[in-house]
RNA sequence: GGCCCCAUCGACUAGUGGUUAGGUCAUCACCCUUUCAAGGUGGUAGCACGGGUUCGAAUCCCGUUGGGGUCACCA
């Protein structure tokens, strides 16, 4: 064990879409074999046939590697440890089962469901804790059951299950990396089945196998697994093999504080990418879910090469922490405020792209589409929007006419004197030989001040005749960057449509 | 309910016996300002409770309370 090659996995099972909380295991993962220089693994675990999910494998790597969570080994990949996927490795688990069941760790039970059901209901009515009678332990292992029944049981094919024996009364103890020392009694643990009717192994023992067998040295897993752990370690015991070392992580919170979940809230970190977050703010916030520096650090954002140098499991907290989407959100935006310009415009392109095939621009579609055009208008944005996609949905005016016109500002900004000025004003901008924010201030402010009036008089009309709305960039700048044409075009356009607002 | 885990501002957290309990998000106020942002300054706000141990506890121990997880032929 000593100065062997760190090897952590993320074993999601293929039941649908990556949850936050399964690409933080998987980050805490992928970063602890990192910083120790050594290997992350995915392998699949779809030993439940029924919830099994077409591509779902697919997603969960292709989701992970949107991440930055390259896998050194899994399914698609290979590697020298594989198969990755659960249900390729049947043989090796009947193989592991029958020696349990040789050395008479393991046992046979025909039990029906409706017979479980009924003892664990008798169980519970009597006050007791719902727990396999141990029926079917055969006499040899101290129950029952003669072996002849058994073998006669097996040779009509009646199914059954394999249940692992779990010893009575003795002490289950072990050391969590993040929440130090554990102990467990063996009689409150069910003689927990090891294989199922359909031959499919359960979680529970394809899990240690497999770990083993990988050569897993560190476990890291949510918090949900705890209690599970002495059936594992029992398991371990039986084969003689030494146990990897553990670590299981709190869990991600509601704001309610309950467990993470739907209704809630958004919890597929494919819901995320579908709404314009990230993969540099989701890491990094979920890494900082749990996890922090120390050491007095008052640092909050972190890229994934960072993470790696700096990541350690001693430093995971222990409590529960609550997915609170308002820190996300600012995350985001310090990305978008230190992006470079060119990774911008490539995400922002085929956005614009769709956009343009819904609605037909009035502008040059050369101007628009042009990266210089794009840099002006990232230039501009930059600081106000808080998702990528908003240099377009958030921008629409920098691409589109107006749809309509903030009513509330109109009434607020409209003076009788406006559209008389506004006229004037236009013919100016029109005379206008270079078309510049410097140039157009210039002329506004002459245009006004002798008049006695301020530059907000036109200011606001101009902004919400040119761009629809109230708010946005500075407005001689914004006038520059749609030029002169756009901007005469909508001032004009615009007194009309709003005139039933103004008269 | 049994077993197990956990507990510092609303949220994420720093803190490992002696601190005016620090930072970030959010929130509030002010400044900057044509708007909206961004930025700047300042503020509100926290050690769940009760016992110990100690000269001294957010820090160590016990209990209480609260929250969470788990008790399947699901993972």
């Amino acid at each position: 064990m000593v100065g062997q090659r760190v090897r952590t996995r993320f074993a999601p099972s293929p039941t649908g879409y990556l949850h936050v909380g399964g690409l933080r295991t998987a980050l805490y993962n992928y970063l602890f074999a990192k910083k120790m220089k050594g290997d992350f693994i995915i392998r699949i675990e779809d030993t439940d046939q029924s919830r099994k999910v077409e591509d779902a494998q697919k997603n969960l790597i292709k989701t992970l590697e949107w991440a930055g969570i390259i896998a050194d080994e899994n399914p698609e990949r290979g590697g020298n440890f594989g198969p990755y996927v659960q249900s390729e490795r049947l043989d090796i688990y009947a193989q592991y089962c029958k020696q349990l069941l040789n050395d008479q760790h393991a046992y046979y039970c025909f039990a029906t469901h409706d017979e479980l059901e009924e003892n664990r209901q008798l169980q519970i009515k009597q006050g007791f804790q719902p727990k396999y009678n141990r029926k079917w332990l055969p006499e040899e292992m101290g129950g029952t059951i003669p072996a002849s029944i058994i073998k006669q049981k097996l040779k009509s094919g009646e199914p059954y299950v394999i249940r692992m024996k779990v010893p009575d009364y003795v002490s289950i103890w072990f050391e969590d990396i993040i929440r130090g020392p554990i102990e467990f009694d063996s009689s409150t643990i069910d003689d927990q089945v090891l294989m199922k009717s359909d031959g499919f192994p359960t979680y529970h023992f394809a899990s240690v196998i497999d770990d083993h067998l990988m050569e897993f040295t560190h476990i890291i897993r949510g918090e949900e697994w705890l209690s599970s752990m002495p059936k594992h370690l029992l398991l371990y015991e039986f084969f003689g093999w030494e146990p990897p070392k553990v670590a299981h992580l709190p869990l991600l919170l509601n704001p309610d504080r309950s467990k993470l979940s739907k209704r809630q809230g958004d919890v597929a970190v494919e819901d995320y990418i579908r709404k314009g977050y990230s993969a540099d703010a989701i890491v990094n916030f979920v890494a900082m879910l749990g996890w922090n520096e120390g050491e007095g650090s008052e640092q909050e954002v972190y890229g994934m090469e960072e993470l790696i140098e700096k990541f350690s499991l001693e430093r995971v907290g222990k409590a529960g922490a609550v997915f609170n989407i308002e820190k996300l959100n600012w995350l985001e935006k310090q990305y978008i405020k230190h992006r470079p310009t060119e990774k911008l415009i490539a995400t922002i392109k085929p956005i614009l792209a769709a956009e343009l095939e819904q609605k037909t621009s009035l502008m040059p579609l050369e101007m628009i589409t042009s990266e210089a055009y794009l840099e002006k208008v990232i230039e501009l944005m930059r600081e106000r929007v808080g998702l990528e996609h908003e240099f377009v949905t958030f921008s629409t005016y920098f691409y589109f006419e107006p749809e309509s016109y903030d009513e509330e500002a109109i009434k607020k900004r409209w003076t009788p004197d406006t559209n008389t000025l506004l006229h004037e004003f236009v013919t100016i901008l029109e005379s206008l030989e270079e078309f510049s924010a410097d140039n157009i201030e210039m002329q506004l402010k002459a245009f006004v001040e002798p008049k006695g009036l301020k530059a907000a008089i036109l200011i606001h009309p101009l902004r919400i005749l040119s761009s629809g709305v109230s708010f946005g960039p500075s407005l001689y700048h914004m006038l520059e960057v749609l030029g002169k044409e756009t901007v005469l075009r909508r001032i004009r356009t615009g007194i009309k449509k709003i005139a039933y607002l103004v008269s």
